[in-house]
DNA sequence: TCCAACGAATACGTCTCCGTATCGGATACG
DNA sequence: CGTATCCGATACGGAGACGTATTCGTTGGA
């Protein structure tokens, strides 16, 4: 009796999530109805509901998705780190290099950290999330230090906080002012001279 | 024909707003009733569209209310930091003492971009605020130049917005993990040290 | 003191969305 | 080929929020 999905399920269970994405990053997460996410996907809410309980559960599905997604991308950065001259590059690319159509990501994530704010069980699987995004981004910046044969002068863990508050900070100006300031603009920027600044009075 | 408020009318509006930061900062744009938002006030929904048309509009009533009160404050640290012997100084001090208990705002004005993001006009507004914020510090960041006697190396608009961005990245992180990094933390550590960045090779 | 204008309360109809309970069709399997 | 199970569709009842139309009380001026 194998109770997993057997074939129409999962497809429809992506689509749904397609969709979701869609309309959160339109209308937001409580502006968005579930009945629109299901047209959406071409379905009814019969189908919702026999995949999930609740807009929640589809909320936290949407990101568990992603950030496995995420995770896989930045753990290719750190084996392209160490293999590569200059740690640091792969650092920068991967945070400014993005499909230009991940706007709609930007919006719902952003989203879900206020979701999260408010939700302390939510803010803990976040948290575990950033957590581990922290730590590839650590072994990046061990490889660099490694690399110019220094001692790192501050904690490299508040160094990856920052990096990312950069890079969340930039993405929600680029949010609102789209044309003057690209997406990863500011990291393109300001990643390199930050690691060198970090950097900077060791060599 | 006086058509201003005469004596009530104010008093409504201001006890309207503090519950709109209330309910907003609970349940979020979207999730918050009007309903709710004029119980906390102590008033019936017949107040409520007697001063506004919509929950758009009181939301934006909302921003322009502690926009005003952020431009003064910043308008503030510009001439503290005028007098004082460390410019810089000013602009950290500006970026991470807050009232704790404006943790609220934080919520509703992350929200407030995310909802920018979606509306243009809203965005047009937003970012003309942002723009006389970041005059501010662009201001504080020619004096902290004239006083070391340098010319700026980087678009100082830039550092501007990346000072935001640090600012805004870390209040993100510090809503998810209140504990692990309390609200103001990082740009403690950071600005200075990128000040410094910034400075580097010049002096 | 009276009255006109204003501001908040009340009452009503509507609409959207939600969740459940039930049904029908497809699919996997013997 | 038949059947049991799974999955999505349909149908229903209900709750909550919205916006308006109207009423009531208060305030300030004549």
């Amino acid at each position: 009796m194998p109770k997993g999905p057997t074939k129409r399920r999962p497809e429809t269970l992506a689509r749904l999530l397609d969709a979701a994405l869609d309309v959160f990053a339109e209308r937001s997460f409580y502006g968005a109805s579930i009945e629109e996410i299901c047209d959406r996907a071409g379905y009814t809410r019969g189908a919702f509901y026999s995949n999930f309980t609740s807009k929640e559960e589809l909320f936290l599905a949407l990101f568990d998705r992603h950030s496995k997604q995420t995770l896989d991308d930045l753990t290719e950065a750190l084996v392209r780190a160490t293999n590569a001259t200059d740690p640091g590059k792969a650092l920068t690319e991967w945070a400014s290099v993005r499909d230009p159509d991940e706007r709609r990501w930007y919006l719902v994530s952003t989203e879900f950290s206020l979701y999260a704010a408010r939700n302390p069980e939510t803010a803990a699987r976040l948290a575990e999330h950033e957590a581990q995004v922290r730590d590839r981004i650590v072994r990046i910046l061990e490889l660099l230090f490694e690399h110019i044969g220094a001692k790192p002068p501050v904690d490299l863990v508040m160094v990856a906080r920052l990096a990312t508050a950069i890079r969340e900070g930039g993405i929600l100006q680029s949010l609102v002012e789209p044309d003057e300031l690209p997406v990863g603009e500011l990291e393109r920027q300001f990643l390199p001279l930050f690691v060198r600044a970090v950097t900077a009075g060791i060599r």
